[in-house]
DNA sequence: AGTTGCGCCTGTATGC
DNA sequence: TGCATACAGGCGCAAC
């Protein structure tokens, strides 16, 4: 599922593709994967959604942030595309058909220039929980999304963390699986980090001392380099866009790894839910303190 | 205000 | 063989 670096390995595999290219929208299949600053579905096609849609824009840059990424063009227009659980953002060959292809939501012609291999970018998402939304650059420029994130996993400080969470009740895992604190985390990566930094995921944020979330703050940091160097974790359905799968999976040390030896200390790896999610611990390196 | 729980959505895996 | 059920989980919102 794409949390962090998957978006990110995303975003790196579209940018030689698409900067300088121009983009057209050729069909819109479900308008409500594309929501309004306030949040609101789209009903259906129109020339202003097409537009929204980055239409007949010339592609500048690729942004991200947490599990955001944005494609903006020449004029300020953005698009924020989040992935959800099993978003796609594709690029397709000449000539390659896309009918009977389930799923496919938005599809947009890319202005090629010569040798270019892909002449088509496909949002596709079979469970919608992934969105399209635009948003512009003016004085009421709707960057709600991305203003209320926190700071992005890949470069979070400890100082940064701490701040946050310091003054939380909260389980260590709620807090790190919410955006507003730490952008980019998701079940598998916070599963990770907190077995990296020897911490019990239900361990209370105010009991969190300085020195450990300095060792929070590294492991986070760490794990999603690591993930990204290694292009993200494929467990079904997540590629990138040219198709690949990531690698990262074999080299996960928790995440669905329940009763298996834990790689630190070969105790059995257990259990639990945390805010709604399973969650894999070791009970050995990850004590619960009181 | 901080925190918790629910529902959305579909493909895959499991049980009877 | 076929149907029912459980599970996966990011996020917005309701409720406490
Ligand atoms: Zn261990």
């Amino acid at each position: 599922m794409p949390e962090l670096p998957e978006v990110e390995h995303v975003r790196r595999t579209l940018v030689p593709h698409l900067v300088g290219r121009s983009l057209t929208v050729q069909t819109i299949g479900r308008a409500d994967v594309i929501r309004g600053a306030d949040g609101h579905r789209f009903r259906r096609s129109c020339r202003l959604l097409r537009q929204r849609l980055l239409d007949g824009g010339t592609v500048t840059c690729l942004g991200r942030l947490g599990k955001h990424l944005w494609i903006e063009t020449e004029g300020g227009r953005r698009l924020d595309v989040h992935l959800g659980m099993t978003g796609r953002l594709t690029l397709v060959r000449p000539g390659r058909s896309l009918t009977g292809v389930p799923h496919v939501h938005v599809t947009w012609r890319i202005g090629t220039r010569e040798q270019d291999e892909y002449d088509r970018l496909v949002f596709q998402d079979p469970r919608r929980f992934g969105c399209l939304r635009p948003f512009g650059n003016g004085a009421g420029h709707q960057w709600v999304i991305l203003d209320r994130l926190g700071p992005d996993g890949l470069t979070i400080k400890a100082r940064e963390l701490e701040a946050r969470m310091i003054a939380r009740h909260r389980p260590l895992k709620a807090a790190l699986l919410d955006q507003q604190i730490v952008a980019g985390l998701g079940n598998i990566y916070v599963d990770e980090s907190l077995h990296r930094a020897g911490l019990h995921p239900l361990t209370r944020c105010c009991a969190v001392n300085r020195e450990q979330y300095v060792l929070l703050g590294r492991s986070i940091r760490a794990i999603l380099r690591q993930a990204v160097v290694h292009d993200g974790t494929t467990l079904r359905d997540y590629i990138d866009s040219e198709g690949r799968p990531g690698r990262f999976r074999s080299k996960l040390k928790v995440y669905g790894r329940a009763g298996l030896p834990c790689l630190k200390c070969q105790q059995p790896l257990h259990t639990l839910q945390v805010a709604q999610r399973t969650t894999v611990y070791c009970p050995q390196c990850q004590p619960a303190s009181l």
